[in-house]
DNA sequence: TTGGGTGCAAATCTTTTGCAGGTGT
DNA sequence: ACACCTGCAAAAGATTTGCACCCAA
């Protein structure tokens, strides 16, 4: 059975609390804060079980980095080549292009990854 | 100015012989075959050369494990559960997709990494 | 009480890099 | 000759794991 433990669920409030999608070291640095001696393995171990139960997403970024995503449905990122920050991106029509894909090439699609390169709409405003 | 060498003409060549998407180091026990003393940081150097001049592609599996393929235009890919390849998918629709995405976010998009992750057709016809 | 959770440190694994020597052009 | 490329080995990162101790239920 799945017990509490404070470690756990600061590492969740981390997630919660931005929008960053932060690493497994940055929540690690974040977690010292609320817990001194907390553990950089500890906080790995919570992020796996964290994800493996769904309360969170993890997704690597083009950079090859593991970051975490406490928005659980499934959604497209942006990685900003401007200001190198990773965007949620809302597309309503993604579980469309899934399934339209699974049709198309008679797969069954469980899930998907799907991550972005380009310039932020914020980016695009600024310059240009 | 980029010169010729045995070493990375192996490589280029174990990549586009198979349709498996290997990773560096399935690569370099593929390359010592033919070279046995190449070493296995020449062979992330010029995957990585190869990768930058365009002539390959990068992309990283569910597992985040880098895997390289010799077709070279944005394609999704398909992490299939039950046989555990990596397969090309061909999507007429993606550029639309990645363009009705660009529009609707505000963002400009330069590339993608699309990774689904389910049962390949192959599978789905066997069992179910 | 007891089995899951933790801190710590060592171990893995993957990828990168410094360096001295080799090799296309 | 010169700059690029290589093999080797060490280094760097990221993540996992063994172990003894701790603690929630």
């Amino acid at each position: 059975m799945k017990r509490y433990s404070k470690q756990r669920e600061v590492v969740l409030e981390i997630l919660r609390a931005t929008k960053l999608h932060p690493t497994a070291s940055t929540i690690y640095e974040r977690a010292r804060e609320a817990i001194p001696n907390i553990s950089l393995g500890t906080v790995y171990r919570n992020l796996s079980e964290l994800s493996a139960s769904g309360d969170i997403l993890a997704f690597k970024a083009f950079d090859g980095s593991e970051h975490y995503d406490a928005t659980v449905y499934p959604h497209p990122h942006l990685c900003c080549t401007a200001c190198k920050q990773i965007v949620d991106l809302e597309i309503p029509f993604v579980e469309d292009f899934t399934k339209r894909s699974a049709e198309h090439t008679g797969a069954q699609i469980e899930s998907h990854n799907i991550v972005f390169y380009g310039k932020c709409s914020d980016c695009c405003k600024i310059k240009m």
